[in-house]
DNA sequence: TTGTAAGCGTTATCAT
DNA sequence: ATGATAACGCTTACAA
């Protein structure tokens, strides 16, 4: 291995002026930059991060902790982080939040002996607890969720974008619209969405039908029975996430209901699952690429603190369209 | 911060023997261990791994390569990982090869400077020039790929599997079964696989009929064109993905084709995505995240070199069925 | 069984 | 502008 001092001798400088010039600081003639970069390149040295970071306390690690890898939404955010981490010249270290909390714990703790530079946090509030975990010196900042204490985030408005799903099908013509909401569990995230569609709703005076499911595939099909149950003449359903979403466009053609015809869909997230129900899904969509790249950004400039809110867009596909015109208004 | 001296102190030992009892080695007393231990307790000491990766020039990292973050196989693999390298105390490096070649050199470079255990490469093959980049001291290991060469991967018998596959959907009574094949140029993989469909169609005495697309759900639409533009009596599809297959579940429906009692559609890898179309796709199954684990298992033991072919099965779910009975036998 | 001491490769302080 | 030198916190011969 070539270390900092066969560099120093091959160019006939002292290791510290070596360091200074490979790390851009002042204190050195153009000449000896030359000498020193000529060096780097003959012995193709690089820079032993573990002994930087020994020395200065600090690494150039990042710190990702997602609900599970294997997440759709939780995915596109991995991507956005790891694309700009990657830019700046970071390395991501990947976590489960997902696991039990002696999990967390441990990967905190690796964090903070590999004094990563920050941390981001998908999909999960920043708790009393973790900041005590992570220690002082190391930022932390959650992604895709916001609550109302002030913590560093980046999220869109839940409430609103919500409210603005739910105008939009107003819109359309839509008076008879069933909310499928998440997990009531979510405090920061599936309440806010059902405060947007409530308000709309109240706001237009319709009747709001609403049901529970847990933001999964696997419960969108019950959570269109519990609607219907209540209102069999529902003309539109509005899932808080496409996974939910997708299920109820299939659930919905498997009792021959036509898609957008009889019945239109929208979902929320924009996640890949949106694309591969037929009609494609429309969807409220937050940009979950661009809010993990900005998550890094944020992070790195440790100034900046408290929450982001990021812009939420309606995607039109194929799933929503006005109501049938022989639909009776409630 | 708590170091190696403090506890030392505190048990009234020398640093050395901190170690010994920390890093489980001989040469101490119980009594002397227990001392120890209360200490470590007490102070709530932790080894700090950039110091003690300096000196050993080893760190428990794991580089996990994907061509995207964002893919679903790719997230099944690094759940696996994820999992099995948390079990085992290894932190998880995150890296893209999807990405320009400049950045998976960088990738490496910083794997190499971490002092990394090893590196997972997730459905690329390890070239020569990645070998070489990475140094002789550290070992990587592909998964869900594999390559004639003989070096260390985890993968399936895609030729077998594309075989089995078809087999089992010339058992179901078909003999007008199109491929869907992947792009060409992915020699390990779209091209065993489809090997093992011709295999099959020839003792069977069909008629190969084959189209090829890009593996994702866009490409599926225009395959299943190219397709029934051979042959309109297709009475089953088999795409070499499930994103392909699910697309061309949604684009027969489309068409007014039922699946699967018009045509049935069979996919593979068992992704997130053969669930969230309607029926659900019935697929090949690759057990991804079973090989993440081994791959780090693999890793970790470093004798155990070569190829491991993990199992491979097929699971019926609800778009593959016997074929019409109208249907004319070519 | 235990301690001493010499690094691992870097950066930062203090001279010059 | 440059160089000695002392850490950073750990492990590991080698001694005792």
């Amino acid at each position: 291995m070539v270390t900092i001092r066969d560099v120093a001798q091959h160019a006939g400088v002292s290791p510290a002026t070596v360091s200074r010039v490979v790390n851009g600081l002042v204190g050195y003639s153009d000449e000896t930059r030359e000498r020193v970069e000529a060096a780097v390149q003959k012995l193709s040295y690089e820079t032993d991060y573990l002994a930087r970071g020994l020395k200065t306390r600090q690494t150039s690690v990042i710190g990702l902790l997602a609900p599970m890898v294997s997440d759709a939404l939780a995915s596109k955010v991995m991507q956005g982080v790891e694309e700009e981490a990657q830019e700046r010249g970071y390395a991501v270290m990947l976590g489960r939040t997902g696991a039990k909390s002696a999990f967390i714990a441990g990967y905190l703790r690796t964090l903070r002996t590999y004094r990563a530079a920050g941390v981001i946090l998908i999909s999960a509030v920043i708790t009393q607890e973790t900041r005590q975990l992570l220690g002082p010196n190391i930022p932390i900042i959650s992604v895709a969720i916001s609550d109302k204490s002030g913590s560093p985030s980046v999220a869109i408005d839940d409430e609103q974008a919500a409210y603005d799903a739910t105008r939009h099908l107003l819109r359309l013509g839509h008076r008879r619209i069933g909310l499928l909401a998440g997990d009531p569990a979510s405090v920061f995230v599936a309440k806010p969405r059902e405060r947007g569609y409530l308000r709309a709703m109240s706001e237009a005076k319709c009747t709001p039908v609403t049901a529970s499911g847990s933001f999964f595939y696997e419960s969108g099909a019950a959570g269109l029975d519990g609607l219907l149950a209540q209102d069999a003449g529902l003309t539109a359903i509005f899932a808080v996430s496409d996974e939910m979403g997708a299920a109820v466009v299939n659930e919905l053609q498997r009792r021959g209901r036509r898609v957008p015809e009889d019945v239109s869909v929208l979902g929320f997230d924009n996640t890949s699952t949106s694309l591969h129900v037929h009609p494609p899904l429309s969807t409220m969509a937050q940009p979950l690429e661009e809010m993990g790249r900005m998550a890094v950004s944020k992070l790195l400039r440790s100034r900046a603190l408290g929450p982001k809110i990021m812009p939420h867009h309606l995607i039109e596909r194929g799933s929503t369209a006005p109501p049938p015109i022989s639909s009776p208004q409630t």
